[in-house]
DNA sequence: AGACTTTTAAATGTCTGACAAATGATTTTT
DNA sequence: AAAAATCATTTGTCAGACATTTAAAAGTCT
């Protein structure tokens, strides 16, 4: 592990791009202990704040952990599909809310990507995880339900049929697409009859998975992104005849 | 923004929280400048490398970047498609191989993913993007190659056939899909028969999107996944037998 | 001998204070 | 007015110190 001195880059950026590549190359394995603060300041000619800051990088993106204690340090963590997870949702949900993605690009990609799961999830899904649609459903179909707690159950609902799927893999990458969903849904309000509609869809999608019918389920998650799609626009429409008058 | 003075967290970790969260809320809008890092001291009460480590911790998510000089400080950052783009692709390759992801998983999901995208990119796909498939296709054909670089231009190939959706969304999240299944094919030795079939595949796929035909888009893709998963399992059975005598 | 307590050593977490380097703004000089 | 020099602000880096945590080692008692 080196770093250049005659690179413009900071210190403490060339040291975790430095250790970043020791782990991506496999010179330092899972649960392996990194050598002291003191030690890489000593071995980067650094100071200990420098090679810190190095480490808080490392640790920001959970490639690292680290431990107080006579027998403490900072160990290479195993990446789990657990850990990714958050930091996925956080990203994507960024860049849609940062980049002006529109509604019809997110709501396109992510019911194009769950039409991926469902084939497999009609072959795979676990009764538990059948039984966690109906229950979203439920939760649904309840009146007094604000918007924000329909939309949460509807993330839930999508995730139960992507994990379906039975694909750690499909279920990180499908995390974003549909959680990053979430505050741009909860710009819609919801009537009580779009809900009736969605539930029902809902009921379609889930009949369509507990068969083992994944064509079925593909055919309702494209209908209910019409669906969705034309309750976005009317209330993006209402909106902007109303902020003309 | 506050910190809790009783909580377990380090310090660091609990201002960067802070900050992250007034992002996310939109209390700190995009290029808007955070408070120079001894204000952020005095501020949560802590001293100036206690609010690096924290800043450090945003700039390697990318939340924040920073500026030297009069004028500088830390800026919060437009997160961009290109931003993250190699952290999702490192991210993916790290689960993969730190998490024993079996090769089936893996192409599983990619292919899947991929499948989601053909419809979208026989509609839409520019002719740049079909002249960068059917060039990759070149280079794949071409004796000499290694290994590697035939992986490599596999992955421009299905690159160029994700993009064609036209949907960043989709881009971003076949990223890691994608890219992160390189390191695994590379472990794969294609003979000139394995690439011939797999050329040929590539050839029916770019047909089909060429034509505006996503259904047949789609089997080619079933079929290159079949091919794919049958040339791995040759590959690791051979290993194995090798390795037991 | 074995179980419990105390001590110790090593490591990270945090603080203070300082200087270096970059950079835009200001002032001075030509 | 333009160019050069100075200045002020801010991040980057360093040195050294103390606090806190933790496990192992040493010591003590039964």
């Amino acid at each position: 592990m080196k770093i250049d001195p005659s690179s413009s880059d900071d210190l403490s950026v060339q040291i975790a791009q430095a250790i970043k590549d020791a782990i991506i190359g496999g010179q330092l394995i899972v649960d392996e202990r990194l050598p002291s603060e003191a030690e890489l300041a000593d071995h980067f000619q650094v100071s200990r704040p420098t090679v810190r800051e190095a480490l808080k990088r490392l640790a920001a993106q959970s490639l690292i952990r680290t431990q107080r204690g006579a027998t403490g340090g900072a160990f290479v963590n195993r990446l789990s599909f657990e850990d990714a997870y958050p930091q996925q949702v956080t990203t994507s949900t960024l860049l849609l809310s940062m980049n002006a993605v529109s509604f019809d690009t997110a709501c396109e990609a992510r019911y194009a990507l769950e039409r991926a799961c469902a084939p497999l999830s009609a072959q795979r899904r676990t009764a538990d995880q059948l039984a966690t649609m109906r229950t979203e459903m439920f939760r649904q179909s309840q009146p007094g339900l604000t918007d924000e707690a329909f939309c949460a159950s509807d993330v839930a609902f999508h995730r139960a049929l992507v994990d379906g799927a039975g694909n750690p893999v499909l279920s990180y990458q499908l995390a974003g697409a549909v959680e990053a969903m979430q505050p741009l849904m909860n710009m819609i309000t919801f009537t009580a009859r779009d809900r009736a509609r969605i539930v029902d869809l809902h009921g379609r999608i889930a009949d369509a998975i507990e068969s083992g019918d994944g064509t079925a389920a593909s055919e309702g998650l494209s209908d209910l992104e019409k669906e969705t799609r034309k309750l976005a626009s009317d209330v993006f429409a209402a909106r902007a005849a109303a902020a003309s008058t």
